[in-house]
DNA sequence: AGGGATACTCGGCCGC
DNA sequence: TGCGGCCGAGTATCCC
């Protein structure tokens, strides 16, 4: 399930693998993953002679940039590109195929077919759904406590669901909210807007330094992620609560917890993770106690 | 008005 | 072996 290092992990090796390329003839195997324009056709013809020149990623959008108009692809679950030659065979999973002239293609395979793809004319994208009510980068010098503060200050819900929440920061899924609620040592059911200034800053720093991590180790394969040359992330090596709901706490030893939170499965450590207030000391104090 | 909950898209996979 | 239900990202829609 691609999150922001996944899908910058894509963006290299893409940005490795395509520019430059000019395309001959766009081939539409699943109209639905097509959501813009509504004309199937449109879409197809439109991008019939552009140059890619750069991938870009905005959250856990790619953006294939051309001359005149910028693809932008969301991988959802599954989503992958490979570049393969034309004379390979085309499996039952393969839904999007971009033609180039230089007879290879760029192929867009989904399993669950959830992935989506929007065409704009170039500079329009920002303008429009999906990526006009995008949040701050987590990796940008913008994300800071008193951004996360304003953004907290009303809200009733849940830290784990606003995290997941798009329009604050973009980039967090399932893996890495858990991931760096457990790092800043935060019950993912704390409400938002409850959340202390240490917490806050805490939360910001592991959030900065979880993605930073599964960057630089290519992302986490769970289930089925692979970059589009085929190689896996390591990421998953590290993950200290994901899918390790009954194992011991890597810091206490105590057995990870899988709860649901707004109908997503949430793993946290019920020691390491206290509800409610409580301050740092005890939370040290309360690590290592059980190892 | 706007935040929040729910529905929807899909098919592999799990458990009965 | 068959089959209903579950999972999940982000948008649309409904509700209060």
């Amino acid at each position: 399930m691609p999150e922001l290092p996944e899908v910058e992990t894509v963006k290299r090796t893409l940005n490795e693998l395509v520019i430059g390329k000019t395309i001959k003839s766009v081939e539409v195997r699943w109209p639905n993953i097509i959501r813009r324009p509504t004309d199937l056709n449109q879409f197809k013809t439109r991008m019939i002679g552009e140059t890619l020149h750069d991938v870009q990623r905005r959250g856990k959008f790619l953006l294939f940039c051309y001359d005149d108009v910028v693809l932008v692809s969301h991988l959802r679950m599954e989503g992958r590109y490979r570049l393969d030659p034309e004379q390979d065979p085309i499996d039952h999973y393969t839904h999007v195929i971009f033609h180039f002239t230089d007879d290879t293609a760029l192929r867009y395979r989904d399993v669950r077919k959830f992935g989506t793809m929007h065409l704009f004319n170039k500079g329009e994208q920002w303008k429009h759904l999906p990526l006009s009510k995008l949040g701050l980068e987590p990796l940008s010098p913008e994300l800071t406590t008193g951004y996360l503060a304003h953004a907290f200050q009303r809200t009733k819900r849940s830290i784990k669901l606003v995290l997941l929440d798009q329009t604050i920061i973009v980039g967090l899924g399932n893996i890495y909210v858990d991931e760096s609620l457990f790092k800043a040592g935060i019950h993912p059911l704390t409400t938002a807007s409850e959340l202390s200034e240490a917490q806050l800053e805490r939360l910001r720093k592991a959030i900065v330094e979880t993605l930073s991590d599964a960057v630089k180790l290519g992302g986490s394969t769970i289930r089925t992620f692979v970059n589009s040359q085929g190689h896996m992330g390591l990421f998953q090596q590290q993950l200290t609560v994901y899918g390790r709901a009954g194992e011991p706490c890597v810091h206490c030893g105590t057995s990870i917890e899988k709860i649901k939170v707004g109908g997503r499965g949430t793993h946290f450590c019920p020691l390491c993770q206290p509800r409610g207030l409580e301050n740092d000391e005890n939370r040290i104090d309360r690590r290592d106690r059980k190892r």
